[in-house]
DNA sequence: TCTGGGGTCCTAGGACCC
DNA sequence: TCTGGGGTCCTAGGACCC
């Protein structure tokens, strides 16, 4: 945690869209979509995009005769174009403050109490150049006491064209202005439900927020929404973080290309899952102590719909898929039921202990230390060759995957071969 | 028959974020 | 035909204990 006075947050502008044109430049200009996985919502949009009305969230076959209409260029997530160029901007933003916090794939906050620049705006303005000559990717950037507010500035710099992508609430006397012209649904931290609430008590933008009673706030919006308030008062409640905190807990889980209605296909699936989120625990070196499993049809289609879960309490921390495997089959013989079409399964890791901390204890079943270098080994070999170099025949066989995902419209894995790109600037 | 007060831990659910 | 995935925090209420 990083006390700090002085926060700017650095957000990407349509990032996912972005990513696309940085390696199409006869993108610039065009109007882009991004779908989420399985092809099945828009999840990012170009300004171009915007303009002709489309939203977020709205499902691909609804718009797809408006984009075709519209020549829009229309894309497949392609997150490991964007987890890419992500890096690439948060190695940029290195060079510019000692503390970032990478708070999502395209946003970070900078601490900018130490940065002795005679005009901070104008250095303000110089990160937003850089970003954008290193990488490619166009971003705003908002300057406050608060994150909150940052957030705040950031999102009036993108609206208002003529500040350039960059807004320094210090280099204004009043903010009056600008939080009166942000609704309260655009404040971070508040969400829908609550700026419903809001708007139905007379409160419409940030400012009336900033002025509600406190301890109304407070009962009505839990400490949360106190927090909130104060920051949009310029008290800092939210420090930033330096070091990502380690997840509590993971979860894996995809809709499917296909119904499934079989027993056998569904446990390949969740066995599949559970060697990828065992993969993020162990890389974050954590064990955990229970094991959920999910699944679930399709409850927008007009059939016999079917939802449950359940989770069981691990006998000793486990990470290894070897090990957890069992459980989770167990979990998924209990909750399944057939004569369902299945649209999505997914499992949750949770209660996380550090594995350096667990000793091996006496009631371990025999064969446990080899389990673990066998799974040490596999991690090796598929850090090296790739994902799923080595897997295991519980997933399926790869060619076989019926519920494998959906993209149909996916853009080259341009990074994956790095002679492409130009030279990153090392951090001094 | 009468039936206190305070603490902890756990879980489910609701809100939010990107 | 076709509607994403992965997280966090907070609170209320129940179980249990003394």
């Amino acid at each position: 945690m990083i006390k700090a006075k002085k926060i700017a947050i650095v957000d990407c502008n349509n990032f996912y869209a972005s990513c696309e044109r940085v390696f199409t430049p006869s993108l610039n200009g065009k109007a882009i979509v991004v779908l989420s996985n399985n092809d099945g919502v828009i999840i990012a949009r170009s300004e171009e995009a915007k303009a002709l009305g489309i939203k977020m969230g709205e499902p691909y076959f609804k718009v797809e005769r408006l984009l075709k209409a519209n020549k829009v260029n229309v894309f497949s997530s392609n997150y490991t174009l964007y987890g890419d160029l992500s890096a690439r901007v948060m190695q940029t933003l290195e060079t510019f403050s000692p503390e970032v916090e990478i708070y999502s794939i395209d946003e970070a906050f900078l601490n900018m109490d130490g940065i002795a620049a005679e005009n901070q705006t104008e250095y303000l303005h110089k990160i937003r150049k850089t970003v954008k000559q290193w990488t490619g990717i166009p971003v705003s950037i908002g300057m406050a006491p608060t994150k909150t507010l940052a957030k705040l500035a950031n999102r009036f710099a993108k609206k208002h064209k003529e500040r350039d992508g960059v807004l320094n609430l210090f280099e204004i006397d009043n903010w009056d202005d600008i939080l009166s012209a942000t609704p309260v649904e655009d404040i971070w931290g508040v969400g829908r439900q609550y700026s419903a609430m809001l708007h139905n008590y007379s409160i419409h933008t940030a400012l009336d927020f900033a002025r509600a009673d406190r301890s109304w706030v407070r009962k009505k919006m839990t400490v949360v929404g106190l927090r909130t308030n104060l920051e949009l008062n310029g008290i800092s409640c939210i420090d930033l973080e330096n070091s990502p905190p380690k997840k509590k807990s993971i979860v894996s889980s995809r809709s499917f290309g296909e119904y499934l209605t079989e027993y056998d296909e569904l446990k390949e699936a969740v066995s599949y899952f559970v060697a990828r989120a065992s993969e993020k625990l162990r890389k974050q070196d954590s064990s955990c102590n229970s094991i959920g499993v999910f699944i679930r049809t399709n409850p927008f289609k007009n059939s016999p719909q079917y939802y449950n879960s359940g989770d069981i309490r691990l006998p000793y921390p486990m990470s290894s898929a070897n090990e957890l495997l069992p459980y989770s089959h167990r979990i998924l013989q209990k909750i399944f039921k057939s004569g369902y079409y299945y649209q999505k399964v997914g499992i949750l890791l949770m209660d996380f202990v550090q594995t350096k901390n667990i000793s091996l204890s006496l009631f371990d079943p025999p064969n446990r230390l080899n389990q673990i270098v066998a799974t040490e080994l596999m991690d090796k070999i598929n850090k090296k060759y790739g994902r799923e170099a080595l897997y295991f025949a519980a997933a399926g066989m790869k060619e076989n995957r019926r519920w494998q995902m959906k993209r149909d419209l996916l853009s080259s894995h341009f990074t994956t071969n790095w002679k492409q790109l130009p030279e990153v600037k090392a951090k001094e």
